[in-house]
DNA sequence: TTAATCCTTCCAGTGACCGGAAGGTCAAGC
DNA sequence: GCTTGACCTTCCGGTCACTGGAAGGATTAA
C-alpha cells in the first residue's frame, strides 16, 4: 500500500502521514523504488492516531498512548491516568472560554450597534 | 518612557511590545541613542491590545479593534459585529470541547484504570 | 512516447510569541 | 576615568502540528 491509499484508508493527509514518520510515531518500510510501504499494522496505527488526535490528546500524548497500545504488559491505570489528565485540561479550557464568553457577552448587549461611535465595548478594552 | 517601564506599566512582556511594534500594532518612537520611547498614547493602546489578547480576539481582530478605537468617526456597530464573530467562535470552540469532553468521561469512566492490559480506552481510540 | 499522476525530499510559513546570543548604552560607585 | 551591572538593541531559532509548494524521480494508461 502506497502513501495515497493509506491516505485514503487512515482519513489522514498522505504530508500528515509523512509527518509522523518524521517524528517517529511510525516507521513504514520502504519498496525498492524508495516508496514507503504501509501494512495492515501501519493502517491501524495511523487510524489509532487519527482518532486521538480526534479526541484532542497532543501529539506526545499519542506516542505515550501508542507506546501503551503495543505493549502487552500495560496497565490499564497508565491509560486512564493520562485520559484523566487530559480531561481535566479540556475542563479548565472550558472554564476559561465561558468566562470570556459571559464578558464579551454582556459587553455586546451594553452596545447598540447602530451607526454612532459611542461604544461601551471599546470603553471596556480600552479599560475605562 | 523606556520599554521596560512601558511593560511594567502595561503588564505586558518586552518581548511582546517589540513583536507589536514589528507587525505595525504600534509605532513608538526612538531616541537619539536607538531606544524606544513610549508616551501615554503608546501606553493606552498597549493596555487596550492587551485587554483585548486576554478577551481571546486574534491579532489581527485587535488591529482593526484599535484602527476602530482610533476613529472618531466609527460605528459603534462595525465594532459589535466583529465581538459577535468572535463571540460565535467561543461558542462553537465551547461546543467543540463539550463534546470531547462527554466522550473521554464515558471512556475514562468505562475504564478500569488497574494493572490489567485490558482498556476500553485503547480500543476505542483503536476503533474497536 | 508522452502525459498525467503518483511519489520523494526539502524549505518555508502558520500564530503569537519566548529564549538566548552578541553587542551597544547608561547610571552608580570607586 | 573605569568598571560593573542593568538596561537596551537586533537577529536567529524554537514552539505545535501540520500545510503548501518547488524540484525532480517513478509509475501507469493511452
Amino acid at each position: 500500500m502506497n502513501i495515497g491509499d493509506m491516505a485514503e484508508a487512515s482519513g489522514l493527509p498522505a504530508k500528515t502521514i509523512r509527518y509522523y514518520e518524521d517524528i517517529g510515531l511510525i516507521r513504514p518500510h520502504r519498496g525498492d523504488n524508495g516508496y514507503r510501504v504501509f501494512t495492515e499494522a501501519d493502517r491501524q496505527k495511523l487510524i489509532f492516531l487519527s482518532r486521538s488526535r480526534s479526541l484532542g490528546f497532543s501529539i506526545e500524548d499519542c506516542r505515550s498512548l501508542l507506546s501503551l497500545y503495543d505493549n502487552r504488559d500495560r496497565s490499564s491505570a497508565d491509560v486512564k491516568n493520562l485520559a484523566e489528565e487530559h480531561l481535566e485540561r479540556i475542563r479548565v479550557k472550558i472554564a476559561e472560554l465561558e468566562s470570556l464568553h459571559r464578558t464579551l457577552k454582556h459587553l455586546i448587549h451594553k452596545c447598540h450597534g447602530d451607526d454612532r461611535p459611542e461604544c461601551p465595548i471599546l470603553d471596556d478594552l480600552a479599560g475605562a
